[in-house]
DNA sequence: TGAAATGTTGGGGCG
DNA sequence: ACGCCCCAACATTTC
């Protein structure tokens, strides 16, 4: 067909920003594309949170796309080379995605495209610093955060200006006969998804509007009150950045002008920390699979179903994991400050295996991220590169008392016990049976008791974790 | 981007 | 005034 080309969308679902389609943008039409390759673990594996998230952006993609986006399901390169085929197309642009069965994926197609007299052209637009280009001065890569952002990212080129979305554009529906992609959560009403509609939309403008408003707001607190979860200091741009709503590019550009001082410097770093945990995908594969710290792989991980589910569902019996476990099933959200606190009470209070959390996360959560899901599970559990210590384990009564001290957090998602007064909210199990009965709650039935004794399950981690290390 | 155990210091009460 | 004890506050070490 004259002058067409293909842009072929896939992490990266916005018109701003978008280096494929301002290349697109020079030919006269364009087939936008998308493609639920069941091949890919990305797609086969896809979390169900995550999975309403991409099928909802599809649908705002489709509309910013004048309703031309052709959404396919099959094996990318099939589909791909029928489309070629039939439409006698000789240009193929996409933004490169960094899973590693992507990456070997794309090479092949990248090939067997050209072998076809056809441009294919691939762009980076979700990483700030390709994983492949910074290295220390051994030549090797770095495996420690600090020297890689430092001395790696920061002295390295600087990211590029974000690209504006291009004025002109014309583009090109196929046969509806092709689009064999069925969308799971449109026909068919999931009630657990069904919340997500009314706390999160997924629209590239949203994902503009809602930074914006983190930039106008919460970033002149950002260093502090990203630590405190009742606060509304942190950005809550994961899920947007992982499918690609906005740009990293445009996040860096927005905070280095708009935020400030340490304010500035903090939220970057963890920028920072995106890359680098997508550094250590590209160079550990295995990430999601393998401890990076070997010796690990010696420890005696408990196996129990029953204290699995009972933190999957927030019924620990304490309130500050139980609070961040229920933000998480009902919001497909949870702060990060309640991340760490949950994981690290799975990973070492209950001695449940990390790769357990990482899996329900990945489930869960609206931003599962196959690379920050994975570093920061092994961070958590310090089986990672880089990690913090395994003997570092939060408390979860000081750190509710630290973190939330009012119990605005905890109370919100564990209405059962908000009538409790601050003084005994951390400890119901220590609380005097009729400040109990006043506040309503019968222990054990109305809310849990401790599915396991604190200081008891810290002494537990430390040996096991002594046993490994000699 | 911890917490607990242990060590040190200094002020106040008191004989 | 002095030594002694207690203990809070802070610092250091350890896991």
């Amino acid at each position: 067909m004259e002058d067409t080309c293909i842009c072929w969308f896939r992490k990266d679902l916005r018109l701003d920003d978008n280096p494929a389609l301002v290349e697109a943008a020079k030919h006269k039409k364009i087939i936008p594309l998308f493609i639920f390759d069941k091949c890919l673990e990305e797609y086969k594996d896809i979390g169900l949170a995550s999975h309403w998230w991409l099928e909802n952006s599809l649908i705002s993609l489709n509309i910013g796309l004048d309703k031309k986006l052709n959404i396919l399901e099959g094996n990318s390169l099939a589909s791909i080379t029928k489309i070629i085929k039939e439409q006698n197309i000789k240009y193929l642009y996409w933004n490169r995605c960094y899973e590693p069965d992507r990456i070997a994926s794309d090479t092949i197609i990248k090939k067997s495209i050209k072998e076809l007299d056809v441009v294919v052209k691939s762009f980076n637009s979700s990483l700030l610093w390709e994983p492949w280009r910074i290295k220390n001065k051994s030549g090797s890569f770095y495996k420690v955060f600090t020297p890689f952002y430092k001395k790696g990212c920061l002295v390295s080129d600087a990211p590029r200006k974000p690209l504006d979305k291009p004025e002109k554009l014309f583009f090109l529906k196929l046969n509806t006969e092709n689009q064999n992609y069925h969308f799971k959560f449109q026909n068919k009403k999931y009630k657990w998804s069904e919340k997500f509609e009314k706390i999160w939309n997924t629209s590239e403008t949203s994902a503009r509007k809602n930074f914006n408003n983190f930039l106008n707001n919460g970033a002149s607190d950002y260093n502090e009150g990203r630590n405190f979860p009742s606060k509304n200091s942190v950005s809550r741009i994961s899920p947007y950045l992982h499918w690609g709503q906005i740009s990293p590019f445009r996040v860096w550009q927005d905070a280095k002008n708009k935020m400030q001082g340490l304010h500035k410097e903090t939220f970057l770093s963890e920028l920072g920390w995106r890359e680098f945990s997508y550094h250590l995908l590209y160079h550990y594969p295995d990430i999601n699979k393998k401890n990076l710290k070997i010796q690990f792989d010696k420890l005696q991980w408990n196996v129990n179903e029953k204290l699995l589910l009972k933190w999957k569902k927030g019924k620990t019996g304490y309130p500050i994991i139980d609070a961040g476990m229920r933000e998480l099933w009902q919001t497909g959200y949870m702060h990060n400050r309640l991340r760490m606190i949950t994981a690290s009470f799975l990973v070492k209070n209950l001695l449940i295996h990390w790769k357990e959390g990482e899996k329900w996360f990945w489930d869960c959560l609206l931003d599962a991220d196959l690379a920050s899901n994975s570093a920061s599970w092994q961070w958590v559990a310090g089986t990672g590169s880089d990690a913090a210590p395994f003997f570092r384990i939060f408390n979860p009564i000081t750190q509710g008392q630290k973190f939330d001290k009012d119990a605005i957090y905890i109370r919100k998602y564990l209405p059962e016990i908000a009538k409790l007064p601050n003084k005994f909210i951390f400890t119901p199990w220590l609380t005097d049976k009729t400040i109990l009965k006043e506040a309503g709650i019968n222990l054990g039935v109305s809310y849990p008791y401790p599915i396991i004794d604190y200081s008891l399950s810290r002494k537990r981690a430390l040996d096991a974790f002594k046993k490994i290390s000699n």
